[in-house]
DNA sequence: CGGTTAATTAACCATATAGTAAATTAATAG
DNA sequence: CTATTAATTTACTATATGGTTAATTAACCG
């Protein structure tokens, strides 16, 4: 398990439940039992979903009476979209080719009329 | 190991080598050696790193000759790019929200002149 | 206080990962 | 054909992950 925050962030989001978890969260803070309840699956396993989760910075808690309120923090998202956004070009350019291509092809049928 | 496309695509990119290994691909293809060359690490351990990306089609391979030239295949890049932009709008509410509190900063400053 | 609800911790299990060293395959070079 | 180079496969290790059940902690309610 390498320790580097990008790495932590990825491996958080390498799982559906977890990624379902952040979803939850999207429309505001949860409890633990409410985030558990569309899952088959017990209460520790989602707490350790939420260790993950906190562990990459990606939900923060806090304590209401005997509830653990979770919420969405979305800077590490950030930090992947910035990472992702030095290969933007590489889809992009293939997307060019792929209009290029098209394009050819469109032409070929123009001449072929 | 969750077996959805994107599970397998962040689980691939989780890992500091890996994610160095695709960051050496964009500047063209390169041999298993090439891309094994930067690291302390043995060849056995760079194929298995090779094989989590390609099952992942972060990377391509072919056959010249004795060599297995890899070359970036950009799209699972893409399909994560697509999925963060669901969260873009919390990272930039967040922006708007302290932007907003800097204006009232600032507004409140001039109001003590 | 005693009971209930929310959540975590502890102990355990099966499987996956990340690495190694040694053996094997595949193609080239002489 | 033989030796060499590139890369993979096999067999093995240690550790991590994702889940379980049972026990424990923490705060509320009457």
């Amino acid at each position: 398990m390498p320790s580097d925050p990008l790495s932590y962030t990825f491996h958080a989001l390498a799982d559906p439940t977890r990624r379902a978890i952040l979803a939850s969260l999207t429309t505001g803070q949860k409890t633990v039992s409410d985030l558990a309840e569309p899952f088959d699956m017990t209460m520790p396993a989602i707490t350790k979903h939420l260790k993950v989760l906190e562990k990459a910075k990606l939900i923060e808690r806090s304590r209401e009476a005997q509830y653990r309120p979770c919420r969405l923090q979305p800077e590490p998202l950030k930090d992947i979209d910035e990472w992702i956004s030095e290969y933007r070009k590489f889809w992009e350019e293939s997307f060019e080719r792929l209009e290029e291509y098209l394009q050819q092809l469109q032409t070929k049928e123009k001449n072929d009329e």
